[in-house]
DNA sequence: TACTAATTTTAGACAAATCTAAAAATTATT
DNA sequence: AATAATTTTTAGATTTGTCTAAAATTAGTA
């Protein structure tokens, strides 16, 4: 196994891509993590998890039982964190800096995330400006991969009247995002839910000023927050 | 093959260090170079090269004969400047940008050189106001492949009593990069030789102002330019 | 020029990460 | 509780990039 110091060791891109896809699942399912669900992220066989699985448990970077789900350890765990922390930051990087939209990021941080040196992770962090949220609203790890939790939920769930800002979306894809640069929905943009139809649950929302209407879907991938 | 489209092709990383090796002894050896030579750059063994001489070939990456050396195409040189265009922004974000020292930007930009997004390498060349030197003094290709040529020539082939300005570096050892900082030598000193020790050929100059000895394999390895 | 030395290639093997197909274990259903 | 359906694992094969050892070619030298 290759180590550079007693803490430290030298992932793969592949094992690097498990772990940071067992810990999104962790985050919904916290008791361990299906087989099944990491090929569907991984795009590859069960069988080739499995495989994995026994590879990063050898490694102590996960709690592997046959048959029975997987969970980080305390160094999958931290290394998952680290790994978000670079995506996250190369993300305001290329938006902030680099003038890319947010519909453009995700995979370019895909590759820039297995970018190894912990210095450089930490020098951007100070050359943004020690961002909290990343340019979709998801929240950066510090160096020590402390999260800072804030309280958002669904705009599907929002009360009637009431305002709220938008913090986030729980889906990142392009097509998502390109759709609500289209209706000028931002991160910061102030929302009302106006009405509810009982029969496709749509909404319509006072949008910075202007009434449209979105469907369910929509309501069901953007985080909001009271004001 | 994987391609995305007509004319560009995806390399591995493996790929892209034989073509980016080549590149670089091409510029030595322009009538072919030499298995072992690459070998030696890549620290691979002479078979290695040979498998991997026979698949650049394939993709009309290198002309390659057997037993005869091998030279980039019209394709892979294009590749080559790709990379090495690539290593050296990075290099230029990381010192200008990251405050890195010239002497730690090489191996982050070892890897950093093999982020594919074309859109990201140019968006960083403006952002960095398309620097056309890296921080050892090494030209950057721009986004046709073009690279600036400037006369420069080594230290160890200066008249004595002229005036000098040091343009760049013939290694990047971190070692020789350590070394140069702690004699306070720079890209832009002002160099003069005043004598030349016939014995081992070690140098006196006269940097910034101060008289200082350095020895014939420094002369060797620092570029300099009539100022 | 013939022989020796060095370089380069071939042949076959191996590790990593993947796959398919079949077997084993778990979960759901009647 | 027995059986069916689903999930997961195993076994064996494949691809990429590497290796060693041996064979082939080229270069150097007496």
């Amino acid at each position: 196994m290759l180590y550079l110091s007693k803490n430290y060791l030298i992932m793969t891109v592949s094992e690097e891509n498990y772990i940071k896809v067992i810990y999104h699942l962790s985050l919904v399912s916290p008791k361990g993590v299906n087989t099944n669900a990491i090929a569907g992220m991984i795009e590859t066989k069960a069988s080739s998890v499995t495989d994995m699985l026994k590879k990063l448990s050898e490694k102590n970077l996960v709690s592997y039982q046959k048959y029975q789900g997987v969970t980080l350890t305390k160094k999958g765990l931290h290394s998952a964190k680290m790994i978000v922390r670079k995506h996250r930051l190369w993300e305001v990087f290329l938006v902030d800096k680099l003038n890319f939209s947010w519909d453009e990021v995700h995979e370019i941080a895909e590759e820039l995330e297995h970018i190894r040196s912990e210095k450089l992770v930490d020098q951007l962090d100070a050359f943004l400006g020690f961002p909290m949220f990343d340019p979709h609203g998801d929240p950066i790890p510090n160096a020590k991969g402390e999260i800072e939790k804030i309280d958002k939920f669904l705009l599907s769930e929002a009360n009637l009247n009431t305002d709220y800002l938008c913090v986030g979306v729980k889906n990142s894809s392009t097509e998502f995002l390109k759709y609500l640069d289209k209706q000028n929905i931002y991160l910061g943009s102030t929302i009302k839910v106006i009405s509810c139809e009982d029969f496709d649950k749509s909404l319509t929302i006072i949008l910075n000023a202007k009434t449209i209407s979105i469907s369910n879907k929509i309501g069901e991938n953007l985080y909001i927050n009271a004001q």
